[in-house]
DNA sequence: GCGCGTCCTAAGGAACTTCCTTAGTCCCCG
DNA sequence: CGGGGACTAAGGAAGTTCCTTAGGACGCGC
């Protein structure tokens, strides 16, 4: 399966780690680096000119993010090895990458051996997960507090932790406040807080908002 | 004052950055990498015995940070370029890291060049800002948000971000909820939110308290 | 020393939010 | 088809927030 050469498409919000991505890259034999981006958006433009036979892209990127950009590109037909790259090891969204049809989640604090080890495993057809992260996987699921919520619950957890007040997510949802109010104090019960603030740290500790 | 070869020491908590790094660093005539390290204490003890020439940091990171580990390097002795990589442009930092000692402060979003600039300079004792922040820096001193406020009113802040309510902050500090809530009024003020939450989320964001 | 600004304190009162309860619809699971 | 959770929303009491005003303390400059 492995070809001559094999094209590389490199997402990730911080030149420094393109540079050094793009780098380690080209100094291993059969892998080109045929183009770069800093944002999800501009991965799908990116992949969608070039057409390189794998993308390498960062989770956590302003515009659009890795999944969501997994997502289109698969959605847009792109059939290659996308392997993702992540800072802090995030198992809250392995499940999310994978869904979205990533075929290898990789650490960022794991030697750039294991990402080589990832494209091999890639190319092959199959699905490589850091080793801690592969016992989590494989054990079923981790359930985080998160996955006690309702999508709507989530939704509004959300809002609220950006700082948005009752009448301002009732108003971005199409509904009505008395509904936020009940959603706000049914997530109280669920994550056993009795106070917005107590709710927002929730929210940041899970990354459902960014601090 | 260029020599032969200058050794460099590397240090951020991701392998696969110190990995791009050290590559890059390799490539670059005149420079070797003789180690790393994945935190801040791991640096300067990596400093004490390996005696580099110069220092590229991570500013975040696990243990001891960028900022405090350059004050150890400095009290220790060590007298060559510290070069500081940050993520965001965290201005709030910038002073703290020059008030530390670093010689250079490089945003990861800018080019390796850059950063070999930077180095450049460090060795012609000069000290290197990414642009932007040389602008900063030059009219006067970047305030941390924290600073802006009083001892009082830090104090307040750190228990509503805790999740205290107003009664509570006032019992907790034998004050009137009055005065908490007029305190509160002039943290919305000083810091330009006008929630509770933005409030939270600055005092987490500047680790006035831990999520 | 006098004015100025800032800090810290605190009250009144209008405006708004939160809490709790009740309740209707929907849909899935057994 | 009944139980249960999700989602919606209203009423009304209780509580909080916002804004304004205000007084004493302390330091800073002139």
């Amino acid at each position: 399966m492995v070809r001559g050469e094999q094209t590389v498409f490199i997402a990730d919000d911080h030149q420094i780690v393109r540079d050094g991505l793009r780098a380690l890259v080209e100094r291993a034999p059969g892998l080109r680096v045929i183009g770069e981006a800093a944002d999800g958006r501009a991965l799908v433009e990116g992949v969608r000119a070039l057409h390189p036979a794998i993308v390498i892209t960062d989770l956590a990127m302003g515009e659009l993010n890795g999944v969501d950009a997994t997502r289109q590109l698969r959605a847009g037909g792109f059939r290659g090895p996308i392997i993702m790259l992540s800072m802090h090891d995030e198992r809250r969204h392995l499940a999310q990458a994978l869904g979205a049809g990533v075929n290898a989640y990789v650490h960022k604090a794991h030697a750039f051996e294991q990402l080589l080890e990832a494209i091999g495993a890639a190319q092959h057809g199959r699905i490589w997960l850091s080793p801690q992260l592969a016992a989590l996987a494989e054990e079923g699921r981790v359930a985080t507090l998160l996955e006690l919520l309702s999508m709507r619950e989530r939704e509004v957890l959300q809002l609220l932790a950006q700082g948005r007040g009752t009448k301002e997510v009732a108003a971005q949802l199409l509904l009505s406040p008395k509904t936020i109010e009940v959603h706000r104090l049914n997530l109280y019960a669920k994550l056993r807080v009795n106070n917005v603030i107590e709710l927002a740290r929730i929210a940041f500790r899970e990354g459902l908002v960014q601090l």
